[in-house]
DNA sequence: ATGGTAGCATCGCTA
C-alpha cells in the first residue's frame, strides 16, 4: 500500500499536475492539504475516473483537506470529533479523517503560526493540542492509525537547510517541537524517519522565492505519523521532488513536494 | 536589512 501526502496549493490551480501524479506514481491513498475549494467545487469526476474515492473538508478560500483512496473510504469526519473545546476556534478546514483499508487516515494542514509574537502563533500550539487529544483520546495506539500531512514544523534542527537562519523563527521553536513531540510520545512514528534515520536536508517545502528550490534551501514540514501496527509495515518513503519542479509550459507546481511511504499492507478487495 | 513568488474572493491577505 502507497500512502501518500501533498500540499496541493490550491487544487483548482494544480488539478492537471496532481492527476498526471496520481497515475504516474499509483499512491492508493493521497492526502491533500491547501486544496482552497469549498465542498461543491471538488472535482470528483476526474479523480472517479482514475479510480478513487475521496472525502474533502474545504471552506474555499483558504486551507482545505482531502483523502483520496482507491483501496476504500469509509467512517469519514469532517474537523474535529471530540474532545475538550471542540466548539471553540476558528471554523478553518484543517482535518478530515477516514478509514482506508483498515487505518485511520488523517488528513492534517496545522496552522501556519506566522512568528512567535503573533496571536496566530498560540493558536497553533492550541489547535496541536486540540489534534492530540481529538486522535488520540479513546484510541489505542494498536489501533492502525496514519497522520498525513503539512504540520508546519520541522522536528529537528536538521530538517531546515540552515538551523542558524531560523533563530527565532516559527516552525522549529521548541514549544512546536513539544506539541509534535506530544504525538510521538503518545506512539506515533515519523514513517520518512524509519526509512532515513540518519540523513539530514531532506525537504519536502521550498520558498517561491529567491530561488529557494534550486538552492536546496527547504524544510521537512510534511510528515506522515504511525502508530505502531502501521510502523511495523514502513518498507520505504520517498520526497518526489520531480513534482516540485515546473517542466516547461506545465502548470507551475505547488511549491510543496508529495511524500509518500510505502507498506507491506494488506489492501485487499477496494471497499466502500 | 530587505525582498524575493504564488494564489485568490486581487490593490491586501495568506503562505
Amino acid at each position: 500500500m502507497r500512502l501518500a501526502t501533498w500540499n496541493v496549493n490550491s487544487l483548482k490551480a494544480r488539478l492537471p499536475k496532481v492527476l498526471d501524479w496520481l497515475e504516474y506514481a499509483q499512491p492508493d491513498v493521497l492526502c491533500m492539504q491547501e486544496t482552497k475549494l469549498a465542498d461543491a467545487a471538488f472535482p470528483t469526476m476526474p479523480f472517479a475516473g482514475l479510480g478513487y474515492e475521496v472525502a474533502h473538508h474545504g471552506e474555499g478560500r483558504w486551507n482545505g483537506v482531502a483523502i483520496a483512496s482507491r483501496v476504500g473510504l469509509g467512517e469519514v469526519s469532517q474537523g474535529f470529533v471530540s474532545g475538550p473545546g471542540s466548539a471553540d476556534g476558528p471554523d478553518e478546514a484543517r482535518l478530515v479523517t477516514a478509514e482506508c483499508a483498515g487505518i485511520r487516515v488523517s488528513s492534517v494542514y496545522v496552522p501556519n503560526g506566522r512568528s512567535l509574537d503573533s496571536e496566530q502563533y498560540p493558536l497553533k500550539l492550541a489547535w496541536l493540542e486540540r489534534l492530540r487529544t481529538d486522535l488520540t483520546s479513546g484510541l489505542s495506539p494498536e489501533t492502525p492509525i496514519a497522520i498525513c500531512g503539512d504540520f508546519n514544523i520541522a522536528p529537528e534542527d536538521r530538517d531546515v537547510y540552515d538551523a542558524a537562519k531560523f533563530v527565532g523563527a516559527t516552525h522549529v521553536s521548541e514549544a512546536e517541537r513539544s506539541a509534535l513531540r506530544a504525538l510521538t510520545d503518545w506512539g506515533l512514528a515519523d514513517a520518512f524517519r524509519c526509512v532515513y534515520p540518519h540523513e539530514g536536508k531532506l525537504f519536502t517545502w521550498w520558498d517561491y522565492r529567491a530561488g529557494d528550490f534550486h538552492n536546496h534551501r527547504g524544510m521537512r514540514i510534511d510528515l506522515v505519523l504511525v502508530s505502531p501496527p502501521v510502523r511495523e509495515a514502513v518498507r520505504y518513503a520517498l520526497v518526489d521532488r520531480e513534482a516540485r519542479k515546473g517542466l516547461g509550459s506545465e502548470a507551475p507546481p505547488s511549491d510543496h513536494a508529495p511524500l509518500f511511504v510505502d507498506l507491506d499492507w494488506a489492501i485487499g478487495p477496494a471497499s466502500s
